[in-house]
DNA sequence: TTGAAATAAGGTTAATTAATGTTAAGAAGT
DNA sequence: ACTTCTTAACATTAATTAACCTTATTTCAA
């Protein structure tokens, strides 16, 4: 699942340097250097986040997060700026920004604040061992899983299932990925076996009916709660 | 509601500045200046945000935010440091951290950068997540339309579709982009299938007589509310 | 210049196909 | 014997393709 970027900047030997190395990092890089032009690339690639240049022609950066927000309240944005005054900075979160980083700054920290925002939704759970998902609580070494006093006990490849579909929530999770967590590899039975198995969880899971494995057809699914 | 701030300072005297301006300015402020005491302060005090030095006696920032993220998953922190290096930039992301300042940072940076993390909507999917259409209410995760009370599931692509309009609605929508965007190609029999989708969505809409997909016969759609 | 045919774009409904859901019967492991 | 996992068979649903219908636009003869 890589993610999408938009990236205006309008100093194109940085950006392309820039563009590559997102790129070899797996990220696909929308880039454009004109602010009149973002709008419609927005609109167009839909991305993930977005990486604004600050001083740009036509367009300042701080216009293009407003018009941003006007689409979209929730798309991360990050700025980007030679200007180092506090002011600029001040000004970008108050546009709505998500991030300010000053040039010249490092690929390593511009790609690590862009995975902290990407990440958002996602905490770490680890050194936990109980999930309460929903009204239910799972214990993921005894493979328990309670609802209003009763118990559950899941083998253990309901339980594996059960928990990358945690680690994974409100994402699409890629069927084939899935597959290759669980059971290795993705030939044609154990995907049957995948469907077996979900439709097993949903049958535990259905006494909260918050709780839905969405299905995205041809793709694989969604665990909202 | 003032947030509850929990910093972490060795150097007493900044540390006081920074204290009382953030207490000027309306924050609670919970100051320690030894590694040691920081998670029995952190249990006591159950702060919204830290605000953690790395360089430490006893403990460093890093370890302190190790051992607050297994307690808490979600409460910010944000790095304070005079180092430079890009390494601990990425460091302290690894380790859960949200953000990260470098010495000398100026008050309204600390705060405006706090004040951001403070309001992350903490879902960002749930907050993302409802489009009021209309009359209708469109729960995204979950491909939810409702009104009325009542309820239609919508299938992956058809949600997708209803999603792109309405990031674009008011706008005339090219139907290459929309071909491109949703079906990752605009072939002809994409195209034929686009027309099925846009029949079934004016069905599931037809309830709010406001809402419209126009036909912009030889360009693509316009939606309006 | 007008207005029927022609054409192309899209609308609608139904049929097809492919993916997944469900249930239960066999294997396999303990 | 028991549980878990796998395979199979059949059911359901979503996505695609096809067929036919409607509407807008163009063309060309009157």
């Amino acid at each position: 699942m890589s993610a999408k970027i938009l990236y205006v900047e309008d100093e194109l030997f940085l950006g392309k340097i820039v563009k590559e190395t997102l790129e070899f990092r797996g990220f696909e890089v929308f880039m454009e250097y004109d602010g009149a032009c973002v709008i419609d690339a927005f609109k167009k690639y839909d991305p993930d986040i977005c990486v604004l240049d600050i001083m740009l022609p036509n367009k300042s950066g701080f216009e293009l997060a407003k018009e941003i927000r006007n689409i979209n309240q929730y798309v991360p944005i990050i700025f980007l700026t030679a200007k180092t005054q506090t002011e600029d900075v001040v000004n970008g979160f108050t546009l709505g920004g998500n991030d300010y980083i000053r040039k010249p700054f490092s690929m390593e920290e511009l790609i690590v604040r862009m995975e902290n925002l990407l990440n958002v939704k996602k905490p770490v759970v680890n050194g936990n061992d109980e999930l309460y998902i929903g009204r239910y609580r799972f214990q993921q070494q005894r493979q328990l899983l309670e609802i209003d006093g009763r118990q559950k006990k899941l083998s253990h490849r309901e339980a594996e299932l059960l928990k990358f579909l945690y680690r994974n929530k409100e994402d699409i999770i890629n069927r084939r990925e899935l597959l290759n967590h669980i059971w290795k590899n993705d030939s044609f039975f154990n995907s049957r076996n995948l469907d077996v198995y979900i439709t097993k969880l949903r049958g535990y899971l259905k006494d909260d009916s918050k709780i839905e494995i969405i299905t995205i057809k041809g793709v694989g699914y969604r665990f909202v709660m």
